[in-house]
DNA sequence: CGGTATTCTAGAATTATGTTCTAGTCAATG
DNA sequence: CATTGACTAGAACATAATTCTAGAATACCG
């Protein structure tokens, strides 16, 4: 979004992909129109990401990473277990409000890859989070580190379902009655409150 | 899978192109590969679906149908609402364990729609369980209607996001082991136990 | 029944789309 | 400068989706 990646072509790639996959699906978009909505050509587009899906890849990745970064710049700071799970809801909610295009690729992309074997990097980032939450949970006496994981997959998943609808209609005022609802019943899965 | 569609072409045709969607992918299985995987013509499948998507969109119905139907099911008889809960945990994962080709065709085709407008007999659907869990929370004093409607999407999302990394294993071991955590899971959403 | 309309099947023809190729431009480097 | 390698351009090609035309099967109606 604010810095899809640096070198301009690839970006101008990117934001022109994004907003085709947004407006027609991924399906729906053609190598054409990309490269009529970026004014890049062809051979550049191909030179740069091999085929359409590395360009859907390369977008899927940037937006995974920039979302995962917020939520473990989250987990740096040490607070109360409580008020750091709220705080993830948050930054979960946060990111996707802020990032909606990006975002809505995320879900049209995450489901198609069941076939694909690029993604070790991202499966890494998730691991990370995880890893990092557990400990946390630990500290805090909460249960076992598996049993963490399996929450936090849980909570994830409840937010996602929120955000799969969400996504249709990005109404702003629905997102913030959520939000307060999605924070308590993440804590009432970790028996918190 | 058992009863796919009453009429044996349309059947064949739905039945190879699982098949297919499942080995390689939608974006990766052709009309002429399901043509081959089916023995019926080209001509003819266009005849019955449309369009490649055509094909795709009947078997999310029919699989959609077929579990919304399991879980409705479930709901009709009178039960402790603790019980309805662990039972529609069950079901659910039941049904992807018995199902899970289709379940897979499921999660691939879900979040590819943003755009499509196809869809408001599966709404509807959808609409169906939540009225009927909503009676249900309400006859046994649990919160407002639309609380209990919020609570049983964020589970339905938990258990979503497990079924989706289950289905790349479809290890039984692990969905018998994962069984008890998400009910127990799904209970403390709900602050029962 | 006999004829007629309708649905269904088949595969060739057409069109759209992804991908590759060839040639040329540009920028950096020795 | 000359050379190299990355980058751009758009035409050419290959593949895949979709449409078309014609014929076969089936249902409908007098």
């Amino acid at each position: 979004m604010d810095q899809l990646d640096r070198d301009p072509t690839r970006r101008r790639i990117l934001e022109a992909a994004l907003t085709c996959f947004n407006a027609t699906g991924m399906a729906g978009t053609t190598i054409r129109h990309i490269q009529e909505a970026s004014s890049i050509s062809v051979g550049s587009i191909y030179h740069h990401f091999g085929d359409k899906e590395g360009i859907a890849f390369a977008l899927y990745q940037l937006g995974i990473e920039d979302m995962h970064q917020a939520l473990l710049r989250r987990l740096g700071g040490r607070a109360d277990l409580s008020l750091t799970i709220r705080g993830c809801v948050d930054d979960y909610l946060d990111w996707y409000r802020d990032h909606a295009e990006l975002g809505r690729h995320l879900f049209q992309f995450s489901d198609t890859r069941f076939v694909a074997g690029r993604e070790s990097a991202i499966a890494a980032l998730g691991r990370e989070f995880l890893d990092r939450f557990g400990e946390l949970a630990e500290d805090e006496g909460w249960g076992g580190r598996l049993d963490a994981e399996f929450a936090v997959r849980f909570v994830t998943g409840g937010c996602r379902e929120f955000l799969r609808s969400w996504l249709v209609t990005q109404d702003s005022v629905e997102l913030e009655a959520a939000r307060p609802r999605l924070q308590d019943l993440a804590l009432a899965t970790f028996g918190l409150h």
